[in-house]
DNA sequence: CCGTAACGAACATCTCTGATGTTCGAAAGT
DNA sequence: ACTTTCGAACATCAGAGATGTTCGTTACGG
């Protein structure tokens, strides 16, 4: 259907920067199962070899894998996309919640942040506000540490999973256990009213769950696709979340369920 | 007497990088204790604009302080040097010596690394190691965290000190607390046999004290100039230290009353 | 209040790093 | 043994960053 889209991009895609042509290729081995380099440099309009380049690279990031001729996804089934990956997608809805949720939290306040893209990107517009803020990922705390902006950095112990740097382990539950927060903002892998707030990690769940023990207020941040589903760990019920925020592609019957069980929700 | 130099430099730098100008400018106005801008230009062979630009870099930096028409010392009296500021200098010992202690630790061992320039160059020697290290600094978590190598990385809690991103206070404390290592290299501010360990701050002893007492074996990493001198916080005595590894520049008399007392000394 | 020096925004120019493509010998698969 | 793929090496190109110049604005000293 969108191979004309494509036939358009092939032409006129002169001034097309590599981080889009590596979606591409990301997109193509992940919705075909794999891909040549043949096909991946008609698709892009770029040489083989770069092609290859480009498939080394993003075969380090463990966003596919590499094999003789081309190259294969990762994702077999039903597990978590590697987080390289997710961090193409839907950024500009990711953008939209994580302003919205910038809104929620006032000045002076202390934020406890979990890991995730969409958490990622609250850390981005919070590095510059008067707030005291505790990141789970290292990818967070990266952002926050380097350009000291005005926001106060707490480093959380523990041990960074997978490429996403998500902090997990009994350091960080000693942690969590240690401090109060005004607010905690956490992402999900699936959010139902019946099934309740669920991570696709054991670790990440203990840590989740440990999270909303450890604050005031519960802010959910997820993309309306993780709505209605569920995933393998359970965190808890969703009466324990204050507020969510999500996108307009969440399920209007979910986010029904969601209100009348007491969760305030926002659509960014 | 090196003003020789300095001609030659004005003379022949056009290939000079931005550095190393920033290097010149940041040791001029730290040993006259402030310049201005045509001084700076003239000194550099560069334009007066570039040079207000470094100067606005240098200040964000912390490097220096800006006034109007020039630059001004931060350094009052006594105080520790600005991270930005000690980063430039002695890049060649700190590799050594990171390379002597690199050399120190055996494949499989758990590792606390303190904060500090050597240190940050020893993270970086252990990052293709099998290893675990726990560092003390956001710096040597960054590097350790960004690309993983075959070295296993364990955060510590904390709250980040200055533009060094060292961790201090009551979170790290606890992670010390929970945690044993294998060794422990620690940077300092200043050795002697008679004075012991001290550091600048009190935070960063209190860790110091907390990381010792945490690992089985210590290794203190420090250039020649820290060796005699006293700085203000103190740490532990001497005897807590296993080995010392320094450079050429260490006062003889200095290392034979550490080594009279126990320490095993080895200069890189 | 005025004059002078300093400042910094804007633009033009330059340099250099990183990305890309081509070629060709080596390696892997059939 | 033959074909395809791979990747090292080199040439080329584009974009980003660094630098310098100009000029209007701002701050300090009288």
């Amino acid at each position: 259907m969108n191979s004309l889209l494509v036939r358009f991009l092939v032409v006129f895609n002169r001034g097309m920067s590599n981080a889009d042509r590596h979606g591409l290729i990301a997109k193509a081995v992940r919705d075909s199962g794999g891909a040549t380099v043949q096909e991946l440099a008609e698709l892009t309009g770029a040489s083989e070899m770069t092609i290859r380049r480009d498939l080394d690279t993003l075969a380090a990031q463990g966003v596919l894998e590499r094999v003789r001729g081309g190259a294969r996804t990762l994702l077999l089934r039903g597990e978590e996309p590697p987080f390289a990956l997710r961090a193409h997608e839907a950024v500009d809805a990711k953008r939209r919640i994580a302003a919205e949720i910038s809104a929620l939290i006032a000045d002076g306040e202390s934020i406890l942040l979990d890991s995730g893209t969409t958490c990622l990107e609250i850390a981005r517009l919070l590095r510059d506000r008067p707030v005291t803020v505790m990141p789970l990922s290292l990818q967070a705390i990266h952002l926050l540490g380097e350009a000291p902006g005005s926001a106060t950095l707490v480093v959380p112990g523990g041990q960074p999973r997978a490429a996403e740097g998500a902090l997990t382990g009994p350091l960080t539950l000693a942690s969590l256990a240690a401090l109060r927060f005004d607010t905690a903002v956490i992402g999900c892998c699936g959010l139902s009213a019946a099934d309740g707030l669920t991570a696709y990690d054991l670790d990440d769940a203990a840590v989740k769950k440990a999270s909303i023990a450890s604050a005031r207020r519960t802010i959910v941040a997820t993309d309306g696709g993780k709505l209605g589903r569920t995933a393998y760990a359970y965190v808890g019920p969703s009466t324990l979340l204050h507020t969510l925020v999500t996108d307009t592609t969440a399920p209007a019957d979910e986010v029904a369920a969601l209100e009348g069980a007491g969760t305030i929700v926002k659509t960014a």
